[in-house]
RNA sequence: CGGGGCGUGGCGCAGUCCGGUAGCGCACCUGCUUUGGGAGCAGGGGGUCGCUGGUUCGAAUCCAGUCGCCCCGACCA
């Protein structure tokens, strides 16, 4: 590609909007552009972005014999009302209607169409087991879309969707993905972890998240650096372990805390650490309200909670607690209240003493509360978010808790779509079974936006191979010297034939502009040809990674360069 | 959907409080000079100030409504 041909739009002004660093860059790089919120056109630098990462989804997705598809993304409503999730996606899928008013929608994901093909054409255990792929856009009518790429409500996904008849099968081509997007993330140079997930909206028996830490990222997660355990802090655990208190035991005394209701205000007011408080708040759950209690410094992992109390869980409303327990929040406490509604405990306060609660009486706190002889909580369990630092349940080292990008989520389905659907097949006692299935799922603008966040310095992007739009630049510097001009068409030439992709920078602008520009759109490798050098017989190569310039002799610069291509492939090589 | 911010040449912004008919930088066009880290000088083109209505002799500016975009939260691959 010759720039000067080039439609790249590069900006050296950051539009305003743009927030987080992938976002900045692919707006400044000329990689996409917005149309409307969560709707980008990608601008031909982007798509062979998106492109790379597309083919090498693709290599990895047809090395485990999956097949490739190609399913509609405009389709009759009445396929998703077969499953229930025309009503369950809600106002998240686009709606629209064709001109005899028939009603379709824009898919935003793709298990029921699949399971529409399968249902016409697998009828036996023979036929499978089958691995269907596609690479489609997908539409979802997201409440905030948001960080650019990150979050779009149209956007690529890969999509894969396993058919087995057993769930043996299902497990196997369930390891095979798991497999397959260990090395695709890998390949594409992400340092990315793995973590357990609820199913949500899709259903099913199990899944994990594949996941990249980064600040832009929506998640949060607990990862331990030493022994590879990760978690969404919706689940992760600690193994805090709490010491016996050998403090001397207080007397129990009401004081009079006038307006300080949160533990942080009672705390400065009694001149006590947050540590010595009991947090009591009140939850509505299916069976109707509990109190929950964590230590004062720690905080209510509601997701955790759910489990206790079911899905449809939310805190209490303020009259719904002044009505239960005839005091305000804030000034609340378990003391008193045992039999009157379930007080569910974090193992944390087992045996603390000396504790600080709410007296249940407005503009009152207690002191001296001895947890399990003061009051009894009607169970423990865990309740808290994992902090950062605390130890890891696994191997007891320090953790770190993290924001991530959610690149891939693979899901064991089940038989939740194709029983539904009538996806069925006979089995080899002649049994009609739903077929097993599970579902597979890569955002490929995500992906390249996450590629983005984790390799780019304050000049620009820093591509790994595997995804760069380009592998390497020649800049020739003065477009008008005949000789600079015939050596980098030469170098041009030579490059491509070593099999990289390769941009000339031909353009008949400044010096300084170029090298800007190659740095900002992150070519792994830029030659540069000058006549100063030129005259020296002398060629300069540049690593964008770590910005090593070397000027050598010409053959010699060419042989380092391919040296230096050959270490920045193996950064990317699945066995890195 | 709640909270906050912003809509002024292609991009980034000032002007809005205190009404008087629109300005700066970048980009673009012409010329000369310059040529290894987003050049200098001179000249030039380009804007119904998001939209609608209202107040006023007069509205980018004040009032009402409306649309759009961004951020935080809720929610969500």
């Amino acid at each position: 590609m010759r720039l000067s041909k080039a439609f790249i739009p590069t900006l050296k002004e950051v539009p305003s909007d743009a927030v987080v660093t992938s976002h900045r860059l692919m707006l400044r790089a000329g990689m996409v552009r917005p149309l409307m919120a969560g709707v980008y056109s990608y601008l031909p630098f982007g798509q062979r972005a998106s492109l790379k990462a597309q083919n090498l989804i693709r290599e990895e997705m047809d090395a485990i014999g999956a097949q490739e598809f190609f399913l509609p993304a405009i389709n009759p409503v009445e396929v998703w009302e077969e499953t229930g999730r025309a009503t369950d996606f809600g106002p998240e899928m686009f709606h629209l209607k064709d001109r005899k008013d028939r009603e379709l929608v824009l898919a935003p994901t793709h298990e029921e169409i699949i399971c529409s093909v399968a249902r016409g054409e697998v009828r036996s255990y023979k036929q499978l087991p089958q691995i269907w792929y596609q690479f489609q856009t997908k539409f979802r009518d997201e409440p905030r879309p948001r960080s650019g790429e990150l979050r779009t409500r149209q956007f690529i996904m890969k999509d894969a969707y396993s058919l087995d008849v057993s769930q043996e099968g299902l497990d196997a081509s369930y390891a095979k993905h798991d497999g397959a997007y260990r090395r695709i993330f890998q390949r594409a140079g992400l340092n990315y972890f793995v973590v357990g997930a609820s199913s949500g909206l899709m259903g099913g028996t199990g899944s994990e998240e594949f996941m990249v830490e980064s600040d832009a990222g929506e998640d949060t997660c607990a990862v331990c650096h030493a022994c590879g355990y990760a978690a969404n802090v919706e689940v992760a655990t600690s193994n805090l372990v709490e010491e016996a208190s050998t403090e001397e035991k207080q007397p129990f005394a009401k004081v009079l805390t006038p307006e300080k209701r949160t533990v942080e205000e009672v705390a400065e007011y009694l001149g006590r650490g947050t540590d010595k408080f009991i947090k009591s708040l009140v939850f509505m759950g299916d069976n109707g309200l509990a109190m929950i209690l964590v230590q004062g410094d720690d905080e209510v992992n509601e997701s955790k909670l759910q489990q206790l109390m079911g899905a449809s869980m939310r805190p209490a409303h303020p009259e719904e607690v002044k009505e239960a327990i005839g005091a305000e929040i804030g000034f609340l406490g378990p003391v008193g209240l045992e039999g009157k509604l379930p007080i569910y405990a974090d193992n944390r306060l087992k045996g603390k003493v000396n504790m600080v609660t709410g007296a249940n009486e407005d503009q009152y706190h207690v002191l001296g509360v001895q947890v399990d002889d003061t009051f009894k909580p009607d169970s423990y369990h865990d309740l808290r978010v994992v902090a950062e630092g605390e130890p890891c349940p696994d191997c007891g080292k320090p953790l770190s808790v993290v924001r991530a990008i959610e690149l891939g989520h693979i899901f064991k389905l089940g038989t939740k779509y194709s029983a539904a659907m009538g996806a069925t097949v006979l089995d080899p006692n002649g049994k009609d079974v739903p077929i097993i299935m599970g579902s597979y799922g890569i955002g490929v603008g995500r992906l390249v936006a996450a590629v983005l966040e984790t390799n780019a310095d304050e000049n620009g992007a820093v591509w790994p191979m595997t995804i760069a739009p380009f592998h390497a630049v020649v800049v020739g510097i003065n477009a008008k010297s005949d000789e600079v001009t015939a050596e980098s068409e030469r170098l041009y030439s030579l490059l491509k034939e070593k099999g990289l992709d390769v941009a000339l920078d031909d353009r008949d602008v400044r010096a300084g502009f170029k090298f800007k520009d190659a740095d900002l759109l992150g070519f792994p490798f830029q030659v540069v040809v000058s006549d100063r050098n030129l005259a020296e017989g002398e060629l300069e190569i540049k690593r964008r990674r770590d910005g090593e310039k070397l000027l050598l002799p010409t053959d010699e610069a060419l042989a380092q360069l391919d040296e230096w291509v050959a270490e920045e492939w193996q950064r990317v090589s699945p066995e890195a």
